[in-house]
Parts: structure tokens; C-alpha cells; sequence
DNA sequence: ATGAAAGCGCTAACAT
DNA sequence: ATGTTAGCGCTTTCAT
């Protein structure tokens, strides 16, 4: 039979409130108590039912994370995005739930207000390109759940996880103007995505600070997708002053850069130098390995996770944690021929 | 505040138990009664909480899905599997919690009962490659915890969906030979999968069918990525008498090969056609587009979940429904040169 | 076909 | 620092 709370209380003789004081890490528990029923725990493989402890504290220890199911991002981003937060509500025993739900459409607040009335999570983590939908935003305040963010727009007071994209993003543009190019293009994510905007704020930021006034031909929407990066590099290969280096926003698209450069019969990095943002699995496969950003989603995600738990869990308020990014230079990038 | 049974009861003026039955559908009620109280929870838009249910009840309204985390396929697949568990999952009111495991590692089982202990899942959905792992479906069957399967190798009694796959990758190596292909190439997948033996066996029916004996310079291995498929290609493409055709186990792999090409100047498909298996985005960004098989992971996710959960109210037994693959016929391949 | 009473396993609020 | 009592919102069991 299933061990209950009760039984580890009679094993280790004190009360069940007291068992329930060392469960939940409460104080005005001797040392010496904590320790014997802890060991009673152990020694019984106590495991609390949840739904008796959610239902009994009014709490459920779950957190969902949601994500756009739109035009969402690369699935391996928010597959590792998720790997890291349920690493970290694995840790501290709380359940996580993901819940897809659809920017632009219209129930997207009944859908959100139906999560939250079926399955009462603590709190919930949010990814782009959500994290700055202020409808979302507000709805969650009003039904008083606490959420973190990964790369949120708005840094005002939220909490989770950020990287400074724009910095990273003319760093490595800085890096192709290291290497003598001039005709650097810049192909850019889904419009409205903050990724998008950083990365082309750092492209413009490095191409001013070099003196190079910006030629809008260099510079082609793209959204995200492999397919998006072969269209706009066709685009761009078709200029008469082709540009010596492409830097699309991702690596998805800078792959596409890549494909189109063989069509063309460009030689990657001899006639071209490609470069992306993401350092997905994919750039270290690809011949030559593409020059990158490294952006560790999986970290990022187990992050914005644990700044939610503290601050569900009454340790501090959350911050929203700057992780550094660093460029990874490979062989798409080479000397302007 | 929050709306309970009790709340229900008494405005729709019977029991309480009368509008538990009413909830679980269960049997005993008038129709007039049953309406009466389906209407007054409409009218106070009840949400039954499921921390009470899962306490008294014994049951947890959650489906697990599982899935291998240790060399797991493309993290799209899983992606897609897992919204079309979710949405099986929804519409039943069922919640679902996702879970990696790592095959190879020795704490597997270990990570199994806690979950089970921790989570107390009324069931699970089982994803390839870990659909078959003995160890895993042993424990489950102990616990009792019921389990369907995302193409399972063993067919006998499992409950699920499937997809003659052996018999798509007949189909689609026909297409190669009714082009005129007559050296061609497979790259196998990841060795111990269900999906690379199935491929594999199609691949090897075609050619016996067409009396061509094997020839095993034809027959490399990859690992579904898309690196391995640029590295199988190459060692295609070093061989004396080329392969005029290449047909890679999944869609990642074909695009290596197709990658690879661009690198020895073969044009595909006038040079050499190309074709994968699973019709992933990417299969239609191509150029040239990948000929290749559809398979529908969403659905095929949202079908086990729905096999489950008829198991898990009571609805028949649940079957292993088998879905159909369709060919995908594009431009990466065309007849022989 | 419907209802009354008891209890699932925990925690809140109040003792001591 | 520890214990007692009541009750979270449902379902079970057993009655009628």
C-alpha cells in the first residue's frame, strides 16, 4: 500500500503537521526532528500524493510553459527550451505542463483563462515570441499568476532569462568587418519577433560604427525558416554588387544562404562568407561549420524556470538573469576574396 | 470564488453524488435530470478541481508521454507527436505531462517509478525508439499503468497507431525503379530502430523484386541527422560506379546527401535523384522539393493518445490502428541520366 | 434513479 | 518547537 503522510509521523512519533513542517521546508523544527523524519522518509520511500497536498494548500507545484504554435520558432529551439525547464522543476518536484497556444487568434484569452481554471498552475514560463504579448501579459496579472520570461522584450521589471542579442549580433558582423568585408548583408527573422530587432539593431550598430552607410538592398526580410534563407539569398546573389558576406539572423536561414550560395555556384567561405545566430546542432554538421552565436536555449530555459521557482517558493523576488553569449567562429567565414 | 459540485447541487436542486454521476457520465440519471444539471454548470461555468477528483478518485486525469532523450530523432518529430498527444489529451479533458528518459542509462527504470510514484499517470504514450524497450514495458505492465505506442516494432498486442513503413519504402524505391534507376543507394538510419529496419526491409523487397541483388557498397549506415547523410554521401559518391538514385532513410539525410551533391557538382535530379521519408517542413523548402513519404506525426500522436484514452473511460479496448503513408512525388528525382 | 455519510491525504488555523 | 482540529472538493459505499 501507498505510505502516507500519517504513517511516516507514527514511524518517526510526532505528528503529521510536524512530518508536514519538514516536507515543505517550514521552520520551528529542531534539527534533531528534522533529521528523524526525514530518515523516516527515506526509509519508507515516502512520495506525497499532489493532489492531496494541492488540494489541501491550495497550491498544485505545477508550472506550464507556453509557446506560440503560430509561426513558432525552429521546433528544436523550444524542444530545448523545454528540456531545460523541466530539468529545473524536476529539481525542485514540481510538474510541468506545455500548453501551444496561438497568437493570433482570437480565444487565445479564453484558451489561456481555461489552462488557468482546469489546472490552477503556480506559475508559468514564457518563450518568444509570447513573452511580450500584452494581452497575455495582463491576463496573467489579473488572475495573479507569476511568470518568467526567456528573452523578453520588455525588461522592465521581469524576471526569467535574457542575452544580449544586439551586442552578440554586432559582434559578429564586427567580425566579418574584421575579415575586410564591406557588402555585408543581413537577412532578417519574423518582423515582429524581438530576436529579429536585436539582431538587425547590432548589424546596423556595427555597419555605422564602421563608417558604411546602409544600402537597403543588403538588407532582405527573411522568417526564420530554411526555406526563407535560400529565397532571400536568391535575392541577393541577383544584385548586381552581390554582397561577400551574409549574416542571417539564424541558423536556419543562414543554412539556406548556404544552399543558395550552391546553386550559384559560390564556394562557402572562398567567394562568400555565411554566418548565423543560434548554434543549433546543425551549424557543427554542416561543411563548412557555420560561424555563429552561440545561444544556449537549454540553459536559458532551465534558468527562466528556476528564477519562477524562487520566487514561487518564497526564495527572493526573481531576476531576470543576462547570460553571455560567445561567437563561434568556424569555416563559412573567411577573408573578402 | 471558486464554483464547486456542491454550488451545482444545490442550483440545480439534487445531490451532489447527482452531479458527479452527471460529470463522469456515469449511468443512473434521468435524461431530464442529467440536463438540468449539465446546464447549471454551464450557467456557472464549473470547473471541477482536479486535485479533488484525482484524491477521492484515485485516478489522475494525466497521460505521460515518454520519450528518449539519449539519441532521440529529429526533435521535430517528437515536437509534432507530442501537439497531436496534447490535443488528444484536451478533448478528453485529460492533462499531459512529458517526460524524457534516457534509454542507454542505468537509472532508467528508476526514473520510471518516480515518475509513476510521484505522478501516478492513468497512463502513457510511448514514442520511438524507447516503443519497445522490454525493461520500460515490463514496469509499466507491473504498475499497471496502461500504454500506447507511436509505431511500435512488436505488433502482437499493443494498442497504438502504426504505418506500414516497409511497405512506403517499397513504394517509394518502386518510383526509383520505374524512373530507370538501377544502382541505388540507402542510407540506413540509426541501426536498432523500428523505422531503419522497416526502411531497410522495404528498400531490400523493392530491389529483390526487381532481381536486383544487393550490393552492399550501396547500403551505407547514417544516423538520421543531417550530418550523416552529407558523410553517406560522400562515401556514395567516392565509390567507382556511383549510384544514380539515393534513397536516405529520413528527410535529414536526404537533405545531406542533396548537400553533399552540390559539393561534387552533381545536379539533382539530373545528375542524381534524391528522395528521404517522413515529409518534414524542410522536404518542402527544398530545391529541388524532396520526393518523399508523408507521415503524419501529429496525427499519428494524437491517435494513440485517443487509443489510450478509449482504455482509460472504459471505451472498447483500444486498437493499434493502422494509418496510410501517401508518396510525395517532387522534383528531386527524375529518370535516370 | 437518487441521496447521506464517510473519507481520500494532506495543510491551515489555531492551540499548547 | 510541536500537536489538535477541521476541512480542501470531490468520489466512494451503501442506503432508499
Amino acid at each position: 500500500m501507498r505510505v502516507r503522510l500519517e504513517d511516516v509521523a507514527r514511524a518517526a512519533s510526532v505528528s503529521p503537521k510536524t512530518v508536514s513542517r519538514v516536507l515543505n521546508d517550514e521552520a520551528n523544527v529542531s534539527d534533531e526532528t528534522r533529521k528523524r523524519v526525514r530518515a523516516a522518509m527515506e526509509a519508507m520511500d515516502y512520495r506525497p500524493h499532489p493532489s492531496a497536498r494541492s488540494l489541501a494548500g491550495s497550491r498544485s507545484f505545477l508550472v506550464a510553459m507556453l509557446y506560440d504554435n503560430n509561426d513558432n520558432p525552429a521546433s528544436t529551439y523550444l524542444a530545448e527550451i523545454q528540456d531545460g525547464v523541466l530539468e529545473a522543476c524536476d529539481a525542485h518536484r514540481y510538474s510541468m505542463m506545455v500548453r501551444p497556444l496561438r497568437m493570433r487568434s482570437d480565444d487565445f484569452i479564453r484558451r489561456l483563462d481555461t489552462l488557468i481554471s482546469d489546472h490552477h498552475p503556480d506559475g508559468v514560463v514564457l518563450t518568444p515570441p509570447i513573452t511580450d504579448y500584452a494581452p497575455l501579459l495582463k491576463r496573467l496579472r489579473e488572475r495573479n499568476v507569476p511568470y518568467a520570461s526567456v528573452s523578453p522584450m520588455q525588461r522592465g521589471n521581469a524576471i526569467g532569462v535574457s542575452m544580449d542579442e544586439q551586442q552578440a549580433a554586432r559582434a559578429i558582423v564586427e567580425h566579418l568587418l574584421a575579415l575586410g568585408h564591406r557588402r555585408i548583408a543581413h537577412v532578417i527573422g519574423i518582423a515582429d519577433h524581438g530576436a529579429s530587432r536585436w539582431r538587425l539593431a547590432g548589424y546596423r550598430e556595427a555597419m555605422a560604427a564602421a563608417g558604411l552607410p546602409e544600402d537597403p538592398a543588403l538588407v532582405v526580410q527573411g522568417a526564420f525558416t530554411f526555406g526563407s534563407g535560400v529565397a532571400a539569398a536568391r535575392q541577393l546573389f541577383a544584385l548586381e554588387q552581390r554582397p561577400t558576406a551574409v549574416f542571417a539572423a539564424n541558423d536556419d536561414m543562414a543554412t539556406g544562404v548556404m544552399w543558395a550560395a550552391g546553386e550559384y555556384g559560390l564556394k562557402v567561405p572562398h567567394d562568400l562568407s555565411v554566418c548565423g545566430f543560434d548554434d543549433t546542432p546543425l551549424a557543427r554538421q554542416l561543411w563548412p561549420a557555420l560561424t555563429t552565436i552561440q545561444q544556449p536555449s537549454r540553459e536559458m530555459g532551465k534558468i527562466a524556470a528556476q528564477q519562477l521557482l524562487n520566487l514561487l517558493r518564497g526564495r527572493g523576488l526573481g531576476q531576470l538573469v543576462e547570460i553571455p553569449f560567445s561567437l563561434q567562429i568556424r569555416n563559412s567565414t573567411a577573408r573578402v576574396p
